[in-house]
DNA sequence: GCAGCGTTTGACCATTCGGTCAAACCAAAA
DNA sequence: TTTTGGTTTGACCGAATGGTCAAACGCTGC
C-alpha cells in the first residue's frame, strides 16, 4: 500500500479525497460531481485525485467497496445474536438501523444510482444479498414460500421501510415541520419500526399451518383494486 | 399554447422531446443526461429541445409538473371513496399503486432527485403533502398524535413500502432470481401491501383507548438497540 | 405568386468535463 | 551533501457540455 510515505500526510490525502467525494456523490449523485469539485472540497490539487485514486470511476468503487465493508459487518454482528426467531429479528433491525444512522449517506448515495442498471453496481447487489438471504432462511418457519406472504415480500418491504425514512429525510423534514434527524425522532423512529415488526410476526405466526407451507395464501380482507 | 401550427407536427415535436427525457431522465438522474442525449432519443434536432422548451432545466420542470398532475388525480380518485376507514385505506393504497404502475418511471426519477435539496423541486413536496394530509386526517381516530404510532410514521412507512418495490425493481430482480415487474408479481406486491395494511389496523384499532390519545406510546414487545 | 409565420436546421460559442504529464517539491536514506 | 522516491503542482489536452442564432424550410392565407 501507499501508507507512510516520506513526506507530508500520503494516506491523510487520499482519505481527504475520499470524504470529499462521499458528501458530494451523496449529495448530487456520481453524475452530477466534477472532479474539480471533489478537489476543491479536499481542498488539495486535482491531479491528487488521479495520483491516489486512478480515476473519478475508481474513486467511487473504492467509496462503495468501504460502504459495503462497514455493510456486511453491521449486519453480521446482528445475526449471530441467539434467541428466538423474535429477538433475531430485532437484533437485526437494530443492527441495520445502526448502520443507517452512522452512515446515512451511504443510503442516499447507493439510492441515487440503483435505479438505473444496477449490473454496473456489484457491491450493492451484494450488500442486499447478505440480508436477503438471511431473511428468507429465518422467516422460512413462518412465511409461506410463495405468494404475498412470502419471505422476499418482506424483505423488501422492511429494507424499504427502514431506509425510506434516511434517505427522504430532507423531503420529510417540511411536512412535519420537524427535523427527522433528531435524536428524538430517530428514537421514535426506531420504535415504530420495531413495532411493525413485532405486528407483523405476531400476525405471521398466528397462522394456520396449512397456510404456511400452502400455496394459496391468505386473502382475509384483502381486494383488489376495482373498489 | 403553441398548439395546432401551420407546419408538420408541432405538439407532436415537443412531445417526442418529453417522453425522451422521460426515459433518459429516470434511468440515468437529471445531471447523467445532456441535451444532446434527449434530441437524439427523440429523433430530432437538438436546437428543437431549447425551441419547445427552454432549457433543461425547464424541460426538467415541466416533465414533473406533468407527474405531479397526474399523481394529484390519481390520489384524489382514491381520495373520495366512501367506506369505513379500512376501506378508505384500501382505496387510497389501490390508487397509489395504479399510480406507480403506470408511472413507474415517475418514482424513479423522484427517487434520484430527492435525495439532494428537495428546495429545489416543489412538485414532489406538494405531492407527497396531498397523500400526507390525508393520511394524518384519516389516521386520527386510530393513532396517538405523538410517538412512535403516530400518523406521520406510518406515512412514510407505508409510503416507503409501496414506492421501494418499483424504484429497486431492477435491484430486486437478481436477487429474486424472478422479474418483479411481472403482471404475477405486480399482483403478488398488491396483495402484500394490503395484507400489511390489514394487520396494521388490525392493531391499532386494538389499542386501548388510552394509548391512542396520551402522550405514552405502547412500548410492548420493543427494545433499544443494546440487544 | 407571394408574403407571413411557426418550425427546423447546422454551424457556432464559451465553458466545463475527465484525464495527462513534466517539472517542482521535500523528507529521509546514503 | 547528494541522491532517492513518493508526493504535489499547474499547465495542458481533446471531447463533451448547455446554449445561441441566422438562415432555410414549408405550410397557410392572401
Amino acid at each position: 500500500m501507499r501508507g507512510m510515505g516520506p513526506t507530508s500526510q500520503p494516506a491523510d490525502t487520499a482519505d481527504r479525497i475520499l470524504r470529499a467525494a462521499d458528501e458530494l456523490f451523496a449529495a448530487r449523485g456520481y453524475a452530477g460531481v466534477s472532479v474539480r469539485d471533489i478537489a476543491e472540497q479536499a481542498g488539495v490539487n486535482k491531479g491528487l485525485v488521479y495520483y491516489h485514486h486512478g480515476s473519478k470511476a475508481e474513486l467511487f468503487e473504492r467509496l462503495l467497496d468501504g460502504y459495503y465493508r462497514r455493510h456486511a459487518d453491521a449486519l453480521s454482528d446482528g445475526f449471530d445474536h441467539g434467541g428466538s426467531l423474535r429477538e433475531r429479528l430485532h437484533s437485526v433491525m437494530d443492527a441495520y438501523l445502526d448502520f443507517l444512522e452512522e452512515n446515512h449517506r451511504y443510503a442516499q448515495l447507493v439510492q441515487r444510482e440503483i435505479a438505473a442498471g444496477s449490473e454496473a453496481i456489484p457491491q450493492i447487489r451484494r450488500g442486499l444479498s447478505l440480508l436477503y438471504e438471511w431473511l428468507a432462511e429465518n422467516l422460512a418457519t413462518v412465511c409461506p414460500p410463495d405468494g404475498p406472504l412470502a419471505a422476499r415480500h418482506f424483505f423488501v418491504s422492511f429494507s424499504g421501510i427502514a431506509v425510506t425514512y434516511y434517505v427522504y429525510a430532507p423531503a420529510i423534514e417540511p411536512l412535519w415541520g420537524d427535523d427527522p434527524m433528531s435524536v428524538k425522532n430517530r428514537r421514535q423512529r426506531r420504535e415504530h419500526l420495531h413495532w411493525m415488526v413485532d405486528v407483523t410476526l405476531d400476525r405471521l405466526e398466528s397462522l394456520p399451518v396449512s397456510e404456511r407451507a400452502g400455496r394459496a395464501p391468505p386473502r382475509r380482507a384483502t381486494r383488489r383494486r376495482g373498489s
